[in-house]
DNA sequence: GGCATAATATAACCTGATGCTATGCAATTG
DNA sequence: CAATTGCATAGCATCAGGTTATATTATGCC
């Protein structure tokens, strides 16, 4: 005999509300509504569902077993609903975001830290890459978003790309560095010191190139190449290493007083950090609550680092 | 977000037989039907419930998260309806019979035990009772059969009374009873021993008065009274009383080979054993299965009596 | 690449379940 | 016994959801 689940629904809060008129009201619809289909369901049982002629209405044996069956449903259906609530609104559901190591740990892992903080139930699958094979899976659908630096003019087809902070890179060391507190330095004063290099595949390697070919420094000694930023970080404050960070990086490290900028200009890197999501798809409703949240966070970051730069505490 | 868990028990079948096409005929529709009804939830979340221009029909995380509360909700149908096949056959659900003590614990639980054999999930309430509060209980509602004699004549109104056995009451005694093996016996034969008296409430205790009176005993040493037949064959078999029981009860009684019936006439009871039923009410499946497991045993037991009187193996 | 194949989406139609209001009827209560 | 409360029934309207037929779209193979 097969049942309908709603009509199982309709019983269990018949029962539950002792009658068919504060049944109805809880499901809010009609009692004739109610009375019709469980006379129905009595008639294709062949059994009734309600002692005959009695007015608090109770259920018979069979009423009672189907009735906690339909609690089983209503329950599940609630669930369901609630779930789907949750999910529209962001509260719940998977965001997979991908970016470039340093990014990643440095700037992105606060940000997620807060974000979690509201969103408790988003899961947050992170990795790590680099921009080609991050807008690549973007673009597949494989990641939700991306975060990484790319070069002004060359905007990727067939993901949005939005700039959210311009590239800039320092020279980093430590706080008590010999250099720390020297202004306006030459070239020749950092070509001593041994450099920390980041991994060869990833772009501020390339910036680092850049700027030791631009101070025509040659043959440059490094000491540690290939870590985290939490490596470099390490390896930076026991040594009088140089580094190349991208100057977020450093601004979001200032609170630890750990690492500081060197006074000295380098070429600036044409390349500004952005967030890359599917062009054509729409996002989810977490992804699109993080993506929100990063956005917002980000500017509040631009914004604090100008503030910063306007009052002298950091020097650019 | 109210959620049909029609819809629920739809996507679940779509997302467990891995497709529109499997699904739909997992559930007995059509394939557009599913892919409509499916279409329209989608619709309603604003939300895809599968992977878009993927075939495999792949679930979003969304559609996931709902299809396991389907699933809960098909559990819980199926469940209601194996619950009301189950009951509408009979194999579930309570029986409330009562009956006179005697007839109960001697016949009466002999068949329940194996009604239980067969039918291990239906429950059998049983009490105790005489014909008059029986009779109201069953007209009542508040007992489904009754089982105990009634005098011919006085067929009980609003409730049905079925004969199943003629009443006929003996003189029970133990295996190794002087009188046991006497033929032909006298009043003065009997009238030293001591006698054990039913529950004074009982029409057995009518039926032993009746007999004395009969024989014309009026001293009746009475050594034992208001036990159940448990109590009463316990003090039978360890002494020399006598007692007054149904035929039946004896008769169920015969393969232990420790009471028999003495060979005295005495006055024809003018009582059968009947069900008693409701007259209108339809029964519930389960009593209705009892109730005829009772009349065919019942019938076999007469049967069973009749035969063994003719090949003479017990004395009327 | 393009065709063959298989599965899904859409269209058009129809039936029946289920919503409603109005009202009759039965059970409970004072 | 009358009043009240609550369930059952009737009649009507709507639309969800079933069907078949067909267009559209993925996928796999040559």
């Amino acid at each position: 005999m097969q049942l309908d689940p709603n009509h199982l629904v309709m019983l269990a809060s018949v029962v539950d509300e002792g009658g068919l008129t504060p049944g109805a009201h809880a499901l809010g619809k009609s009692q004739p509504s109610l009375s019709r289909t469980l006379a129905a369901l009595e008639a294709r049982l062949g059994q009734p569902l309600f002692e005959k002629g009695r007015r608090p209405l109770v259920p018979t044996e069979l009423g009672a077993a189907l009735a906690a069956q339909g609690r089983v449903i209503r329950q599940a259906s609630g669930e369901a609903s609630t779930q789907a609530d949750l999910y529209i609104g962001g509260k719940t559901g998977a965001v997979r975001v991908a970016g470039t190591p340093v990014f990643m740990d440095a700037v992105i892992a606060t940000m997620i830290a807060g974000f979690q903080q509201a969103h408790p139930n988003v899961r947050i699958d992170q990795s790590y890459g680099y921009a080609e094979t991050l807008i690549r899976d973007v673009d597949s659908g494989s990641l939700d978003l991306a975060i990484c630096p790319l070069p002004p003019g060359e905007l990727p087809d067939r993901v949005a790309f939005e700039e959210i902070l311009q590239g800039r890179n320092v020279i980093a060391c430590r706080m008590g560095h010999p250099l720390a507190r020297k202004r306006a330095l030459k070239l020749e004063d950092i070509a001593h010191y041994p450099w920390i290099a980041p991994p060869t595949n990833s772009p501020l390697y390339q910036d680092l190139r850049a700027i030791l070919q631009e101070i025509e420094v040659e043959d440059v000694k490094v000491s540690f190449s290939g870590g985290s930023i939490s490596a470099v970080r390490t390896v930076l404050e026991g040594s009088d290493s140089l580094t190349i960070l991208p100057y977020s990086v450093l601004f979001m490290m200032r609170q630890q007083k750990a690492l500081t900028a060197l006074d000295i200009r380098i070429h600036h890197v044409p390349r500004n950090l952005g967030i890359i999501s599917p062009a054509d798809r729409p996002e989810r409703p977490a992804v699109r609550r993080f993506h929100r949240h990063i956005a917002t966070e980000f500017k509040t970051l631009a914004h604090s680092i100008s503030h910063a730069q306007q009052n002298s505490l950091w020097r650019a």
